[in-house]
DNA sequence: TCGTGGCCACTCGTGATCGA
DNA sequence: TCGATCACGAGTGGCCACGA
């Protein structure tokens, strides 16, 4: 749990208790107070919804520490970005419980930034199950992954160069699977169109690379539109994956399809207060409310028993006055 | 005997609701 | 509008069972 929290920077007690402790709450917390007690870690409860908060303290990091992975700094997460990171930490968790090893945006800058030619870097990336040429994995899968070269002619195992002036992008996380490298980016907030298209080439030239295998995007509605086009009058306006050729141009995307390159699917939290939150990213201005009223009305949809999901039911015309009567 | 896990009752803080 | 009350989530400590 400490390695797992000091990689991805946070996670809830909810999540901890999840993931960790075989659900049970009451252990999790019990062996979270001994941590906090022992300085091993902090928790916060400044955002309601989050509920508690834990991150390592650099006594806990160390005290994770393991061998083969890059040495990690403590440090205390913004609230600001609070969200995102706990989306992130969720879906790598929901992934790191079937069985698929994870790596954090934080160990992949960690490992790329070490002051050599990209080795640190391949040893890693051979350490988590990169299928590195000649690795066990290679042998096992019988294939091999290239990294990217960046503009100065550095492997890049990792970071996704992008742009002129050679900087990197980072994936959210990234899941080793089958030996080859899957990205998964966890967009909650909409980018300019300019900045999404410089994102996209960056992946585009690692897939074709032979380095990343997939780009898995979980988004936001509007990011989603943005990415998978919308339809139209006339039929269907294409958004930026048909642009750069990962989509049919003129037609709705059809995720059925597998072995595709890019996949675009909507950000979804397991945990309620994180879902909440989300809720209250997406839903217009008139639908968003408090945490409580949040729970009161989930409870009436999963009651309802609706083939639709919770914001679309929310959406419809008649359920808001609905529920304002059952409130009165 | 000790450490650990699990259950339970209790307290506390916060936000919603209600009535004056 | 404001204070009282209620509901609920979260945290705490005690107790017991179990296994090493």
């Amino acid at each position: 749990m400490l390695e797992f929290a000091g990689a991805f920077g946070a996670i809830t007690l909810r999540h901890a208790a999840e993931h960790f402790y075989g659900g049970v709450w009451e252990t999790a917390r019990k062996r979270v107070q001994y941590m906090r007690e022992a300085g091993l870690l902090e928790r916060s409860d400044n955002l309601r919804w989050a509920g508690t908060v834990l991150y390592p303290t650099a006594a806990g990091m160390a005290a994770a520490a393991a061998p083969g992975f890059p040495e990690l700094r403590a440090l205390v997460p913004s609230e600001e970005r609070m969200l995102h990171r706990l989306l992130v930490a969720e879906a790598a968790l929901r992934m790191r419980a079937r069985g698929v090893r994870v790596v954090s945006e934080r160990q992949m800058r960690a490992v790329e930034r070490a002051n050599d030619s990209g080795q640190a870097a391949e040893a890693f990336a051979r350490f988590v199950g990169v299928a590195v040429a000649g690795s066990s994995a290679a042998d096992e899968f019988g294939m091999a992954v290239s990294p990217t070269m960046d503009g100065a002619g550095r492997a890049r195992w990792f970071g996704v160069p992008v742009g002129v002036a050679g900087e990197l992008h980072w994936p959210d996380f990234t899941a080793i699977v089958g030996g080859r490298i899957v990205a998964v980016e966890m967009e909650i907030t909409h980018k300019e169109r300019w900045r999404m298209l410089q994102v996209l080439r960056g992946y585009k030239m690692s897939i074709e690379a032979g380095h990343i295998a997939q780009v898995l995007w979980e988004v936001t509605p509007d990011v989603q539109m943005q990415l998978e086009g919308r339809r139209s009058v006339g039929g269907w306006d294409d958004g930026l994956l048909a642009d750069l050729g990962f989509l049919e141009s003129g037609q709705a995307p059809d995720w059925s399809v597998k072995g595709r390159p890019m996949v675009v699917r909507p950000a979804q939290g397991r945990d309620d207060g994180v879902r909440y939150a989300l809720s209250q990213k997406t839903l217009p201005p008139s639908l968003r409310c408090s945490y409580r009223v949040w729970r009161q009305w989930l409870q009436v949809w999963e009651r309802d028993d609706s083939a639709l999901e919770f914001e679309e039911w929310l959406m419809r015309p008649r359920t808001l006055q609905r529920l304002q009567s059952l409130g009165s």
